[in-house]
DNA sequence: TGTTCTGCTACCCAAACATGTAGTTGTGCG
DNA sequence: CGCACAACTACATGTTTGGGTAGCAGAACA
């Protein structure tokens, strides 16, 4: 029997979900509510939520911060998001946060019954959309091409590592001078002048990790 | 019609998706090659390739280095790289290079039209197992929880967007000093003390954009 | 009503940095 | 060979920064 919360404030789409569920074999909705501050209140079931569908957006706390406070209380379930909006900075942060599926509600019914299986067995299940963006995020940069030396990406590693100057003349076993004349040209070709901004251009343009 | 490129290595698991496409309907395989070069020297057929099924661990060029070239020839296919290997570092270089799917060697068959169906409605396609690694990818950082004050954000911001102390006072509209005070309170809560590391943990922690 | 917290201002000093100019190697290429 | 170029060294100057200490005002909270 797999167990299922729900939290979702849109009635009828909580009261589809339950149906729909509850209809299917094996599954059963042992918690349902409106928002993460009535299901925490919710009496405490013998049946543990093995799989909790859970919406961002929700009156009082969000979904996102309600998520982790959820996976104290529930450690053992899986969490699958669900929200009608495709901003890419909840999909990540709901990652971040310990989602283990993302589904978009103009999808939910078409997709649910997949996601809950897939998460039950361990996998993770993301909206065709989802898993877009996510490949988005890794192809994104249309990035301006920069073209550094190995030996110019080894220092805007130490500077990304934090490194004074000093500090990097020690790691690469090179002159202080030298290093100055190398991040003089990665000013150059990165057109900037301070060491902070070596450091967001090469974060943000991937040109080291 | 869709179209089929196959570039793989093993001659068993070549031949094998070969006939298993092309008994399909509506698929061709059209070209199908052992390696990118030998990809590359094939004669061009009428019909271009729409999706390309491309191993990475090729010899010669492996597939990693050759998605960059085939992504120059074929720029409208849609590429799906297949391994057997799960290190993660392949994933997200597909990714990054441009792969609109990965599949996994042992759920090739049972995957592999799936996949192909995805990507040609413009949608990507992960074996799960790769679905797992990007979640993990995110979720990964057991991320040492960092609190910091809105205005401590905003000061965060303008070192990311590379100002200096002057100009951040003058952003802000508050005094050189005050800078200074936050960037304080700010090394020690990062445990940091240099500007570049603020900018380096706050764009690896997500802290700001 | 007093404590605590955030945000703010101020001053000082040594270290680190930004920027210029000027030159020496060693490698690869036509 | 001679040239270009990456990598490197050196010196000089003024600016920015990191780190310390010290104090004030308003909001929040008990």
């Amino acid at each position: 029997m797999t167990t299922i919360g729900i939290i979702e404030d849109d009635a009828v789409i909580r009261e589809g979900l339950r149906t729909y569920l509850n209809r299917l074999p094996d599954y059963r909705c042992v918690v349902v509510a409106g928002s993460v501050e009535h299901f925490l209140e919710a009496p405490l079931t013998d049946e543990p939520v093995k799989v909790l569908l859970l919406d961002i957006g929700l009156p009082g706390m969000s979904g996102l911060d309600g998520l982790k406070l959820l996976k104290q209380h529930l450690p053992h379930a899986k969490v699958i998001m669900s929200t009608g909006n495709d901003e890419s900075t909840y999909i990540f942060r709901s990652f971040n946060a310990g989602a283990n599926g993302y589904l978009f509600k103009k999808n939910l019914f078409a997709e649910v019954r997949n996601a809950i299986e897939s998460v039950i067995d361990g996998h993770a299940y993301l909206s065709p959309i989802v898993t877009r963006k996510v490949l988005d995020f890794f192809n994104a940069p249309p990035t301006e091409q920069i073209e550094i030396t190995a030996r110019e990406r080894q220092i805007v590693q130490c500077l990304v590592d934090g490194l004074s100057y000093k500090l990097i003349a020690d790691r690469l076993d090179i002159s202080l001078d030298t290093v100055r004349f190398h991040l003089k040209n990665l000013y150059k070709k990165l057109r900037v002048n301070s060491k902070s901004e070596v450091v967001s251009k090469a974060l943000k343009s991937n040109l080291v990790s």
